[in-house]
RNA sequence: GGGCGCUUAGCUCAGUUGGUUAGAGCAGCUGAUUUACACUCAGCAGGUCGGGGGUUCGAGUCCCUCAGCGCCCA
């Protein structure tokens, strides 16, 4: 920059505003191509963004705004920088909050069983009674709402000037996406590291699908603790259990106690009786059986929570599950095999009231029963404990056994916990969350959802004579093939009149977990298998929110620590969450959610940007309107001070650093380099937010001190040497400025940078110390001219006058080296205190006596 | 139960490896007022740095302990 200082001004406004600059320089940048990346840089002069693929079914709200934000500043920072950035957007539509949109928006539910219906137009308004349509029609209606949703993303991402390529826009359920998906799961699939299971597994009855373990959330709800007596098999009398799950009887499989519990030590491998259905079983010892707990005897049931499992598991039970996946209970025939009893008549009779009822109606049934059989001892007992929900879902999930693909997480955790110590976490203590979800996974990784609108499995079953699926021998495509949709498309070799045939093949029903896509951004984004993927991966940064930790980040870990045998990514910059204005977490339950567009309209997109940037990385920020304001002030006051700078060096020849001549000027270039040297520091260290409040805090100094000291002798009627080293100063202080602060505010600094430069500030360079050409250690003439400048304001506002009001003389007490500093730009204090006289007296203290001329 | 973070002025937050008298902004109060900016400027006031103990010449900062708030994991 920085040689040939003002070249050619344009015309400034007469009355700049800051209102009515987004439009504008929107359109512009788009027109410029200001944030294309450079397809054809070279790895090293690229800066690679992993950006979060939003759920455009989700409402829009101010967590956005805060997130993206503080990605973008850092962008912006890396594109000045010289690197080339590759800051792509994506739009993760597939999934469960979409098909719910969908069923509401339209008023219709998917039938996979319907054929269908090429003309099919959902009605203008849902009515009361959801309507059936074909799996097709209803993947259609979910790309036709979610093509209108993503507009609405990408018009507050533009209104905020997320510096986003648009030419790299993705969506994780494009077919594209859905081919890297494919892809990626038959590589695993070839090295084993997917498998698919008949297995015991969480499962949302409301939904219908099962869900991963990642998906979790417990939630204290009441319950009741219900004393019930076994009879032991020998007559000789009863074991007391309590459970809050009585209606799982039935299912009971064993009694469990721990094995070190001696109330219980001489029991372990007798039988007892189930109540109410006569069925004989074992008690067993087991180090998770908690003493504490109820009686400290248990009742195991297939299944009534994820310990059954484990004790099924690892204990051998019998199963005998009953609950179906409408979360009702399944037909079972006492006195079959699997089903004895000692008293089958009994024990059918009372299941016939309980088959196809829900498990709140069983559980009351059960109850009535026990207590007529004076087998519930005492009433039961109201407790709150957690239960394991769905976190999406509105009751407590059940355990049924289904076939579902997992991913095998468990046997890699120790490299899976190497990963998160290779990563650079920013904030560090980030890692810990990685670190403790690592560590306490109990499940391999379930990716099988039992839904419509997610990327199918790539995989058809051969069907045997009987037409039973032979699920050990999948038929899989050729990755040139992909992508497939086993549920229309047929594998080599078949005919689709064999679908569903004996002798023919059947295709994997099930569509994948969004977290098994969305945990190949980096390969969908940055086209896996293209040089472009060589350009940009591993990425260079992944921004995230904290609370997706445990599922975008780590599944993503996950997929190329498999694939790529690395770290997706080396750095991860963690935000925090948004509070709302009491510091209270918001939620669509609470109400409390605030949306972006009314304060982006209100306050501006600067000032949203400079509030969302002031939080620091990883920290939780309350919405906070003030501080809005405060970002709306910085701009306007950018805007008046690049139009008062720029007016002084109006109609003047261009000066350059070598016009730097005055101690006060050479002072402050100094400070600017330091400046310099701790914003490029923080931003480094992704510490934006400290860039931020440093260039902030010079900006205002400038602005309050500097221009007022060197103002006058900025107008300078001649063309002397003190004037055009003022000039030169203001011309490099502003250039620099402005820099600075353009990845913050980047509309205003877009704005006063066009005033006297043809191209965009975004691609400018990041200032670098060798512009500025100083001894890099600052000197204090400017520190003792403002304090000297203070003393002379706090009298004049004591005085209750003018702050322009001329003062007599003012007498400068101090040691040798302050007089010195003073003399060295006593016409700038002079000027800027309206002082006719300075008495300068060496002494040991520094103090001062003003004078003010009377009235 | 294990872990992480926070606790500094009325409010929101800085405070780097321990080092002068703990800072900023906002709010408050007192003023100023046409030559960049009222979307302005100046000044003032406001803090036993959550409690207790320790290390040190010296602690907001390091160690121990207790408490409160928030979150993560189980």
């Amino acid at each position: 920059m920085p040689d040939a200082l003002a070249p050619h001004l344009h015309t400034l406004p007469e009355k700049p505003t800051i209102d009515g600059l987004e439009g504008a320089w929107m359109a512009r940048w788009d027109l410029e191509e200001t944030y294309r990346f450079d397809r054809e840089a070279p790895r090293e002069r690229v800066f690679s963004i992993d950006t979060p693929p939003p759920t455009v079914s989700g409402s829009l709200h101010i967590g956005h705004v805060f997130s993206y934000t503080q990605a973008d500043v850092i962008a912006r920072y890396q594109r000045m920088n010289g690197k080339s950035v590759f800051y792509p957007m994506g739009w993760d539509d597939n999934g469960l909050p979409t098909e719910r949109r969908v069923e509401n928006f339209f008023g219709v539910r998917c039938d996979p069983s319907l054929p269908y219906d090429p003309g099919y137009e959902p009605p203008e308004k849902p009515g009361e009674k959801k309507l059936s349509v074909s799996r097709k029609n209803f993947v259609e209606l979910c790309h036709r709402l979610t093509a209108a949703d993503e507009e609405v993303f990408k018009n507050l991402w533009r209104h905020l000037g997320i510096s986003i390529d648009w030419s790299l826009e993705y969506s994780t359920i494009s077919s594209h996406a859905q081919a890297i998906s494919q892809r990626g799961f038959l590589e695993m699939m070839r090295r084993g590291e997917v498998y698919s299971s008949e297995a015991p597994t969480l499962w949302d009855v409301d939904f219908r699908t099962a869900v991963s373990q990642a998906e979790l959330e417990d939630r204290e709800r009441p319950a009741n603790y219900h004393r019930i007596a076994f009879e032991k098999a020998d007559g000789s009398g009863t074991i007391e259990i309590e459970t809050t799950r009585p209606e799982l009887l039935a299912s009971c499989v064993a009694l469990v106690a721990h094995p070190d519990d001696e109330r219980f030590k001489p029991l372990f491998g007798t039988l007892v009786v189930t109540p109410l259905f006569g069925v004989e079983v074992p008690v067993l010892a087991h180090e998770l059986a908690d003493p504490e707990k109820g009686s400290g005897i248990a009742m195991i049931c297939t299944f009534g929570d994820t310990t059954d499992v484990t004790w099924w598991r690892e204990l051998s039970l019998a199963t005998r599950a009953l609950i179906g996946r409408d979360g009702r209970f399944l037909a079972c025939e006492f006195g079959s095999e699997n089903y004895p009893s000692r008293d089958v008549k009994k024990a059918q009779s009372l299941y016939a009231q309980l088959e196809g009822r829900t498990v709140n109606q069983v559980r009351a049934a059960v109850v009535d029963a026990l207590r007529e059989s004076g087998e519930l001892i005492g009433e039961p007992r109201p407790i709150t404990h957690p239960v394991k929900f769905y976190e999406k879902g509105e009751r407590p999930l059940e355990i049924v056994t289904s076939r579902q693909w997992f991913v095998s997480t468990l046997e890699h955790r120790a490299e899976l916990l190497a990963r998160g110590e290779q990563l650079h976490w920013h904030p560090d203590f980030m890692k810990h969350r990685y670190k403790s979800w690592v560590e306490g996974l109990n499940v391999d990784w379930n990716i099988s959802r039992q839904r419509f609108f997610g990327v199918p499995f790539p995989v058809w079953y051969p069907t045997d004579a009987q037409g039973e699926i032979d699920f050990d021998t999948p038929i899989i495509p050729d990755i040139a093939e992909l992508p497939v949709d086993p549920s229309s498309d047929v594998p080599r070799g078949y005919e689709e009149s064999q679908r569903n045939a004996p002798n023919g093949f059947a295709g994997d029903p099930d569509v994948m977990d969004t977290w098994a896509t969305s945990s190949l951004s980096p390969q969908i984004a940055g086209h896996w298998g293209t040089d472009l993927f060589e350009r940009v991966f591993p990425m260079d940064l992944r921004p995230q929110a904290h609370e997706i930790i445990r599922t975008w980040l780590f599944s993503t870990v996950v997929r190329s620590h498999f694939q790529h045998d690395s770290l997706p990514f080396t750095d991860a910059l963690i935000s925090g969450w948004v509070l709302d204005p009491d510091r209270k977490k918001m939620s669509k339950s609470v109400g409390n959610v605030v949306t972006p567009m009314p304060l982006l309209e209100n306050h501006g997109a600067d000032a949203l940007r400079y509030w969302a940037a002031s939080g620091r990385p990883g920290t939780d920020t309350a919405i906070d309107e003030a501080q809005m304001k405060i970002g709306r002030r910085l701009a306007i006051k950018v805007l008046n001070a690049s139009k008062f700078v720029l007016g002084r060096l109006e109609g003047t020849r261009a000066t350059s650093i070598s016009d730097v001549s005055e101690p006060l000027d050479l002072d402050l270039l100094a400070l600017l380099a330091n400046l310099i040297g701790d914003a490029t520091k923080a931003f480094d260290e992704y510490d934006y937010a400290r860039a931020l409040e440093r260039t902030e805090a010079f900006f205002w100094s400038f602005c309050d001190d500097y221009l007022e000291l060197v103002k006058i002798r900025a107008y300078g009627d001649a063309d002397d040497a003190p004037t055009r080293s003022a000039k030169a100063t203001l011309a490099i202080a502003l250039s620099v400025l402005q820099r600075l602060l353009a990845p913050f505010i980047p509309f205003v600094s877009e704005e006063v940078w066009r005033w006297w430069h043809d191209g965009s500030v975004h691609v400018a360079a990041w200032p670098a110390l060798d512009e500025l050409r100083t001894a890099p250690v600052a000197g204090s003439v400017f520190a003792t001219l403002r304090e000297v400048l203070e003393a002379v304001r706090r009298e004049k506002s004591t005085a209750k006058v003018s702050q322009r009001a001329e003062v007599e003389f003012v007498t400068i007490s101090a040691p040798a080296e302050f007089l010195d500093d003073v003399r060295a730009g006593q016409g700038d204090l002079k000027d800027a205190g309206a002082i006719r006289e300075l008495e300068l007296i060496e002494a040991a203290d520094v103090a001062f006596s003003v004078s003010l001329v009377q009235a």
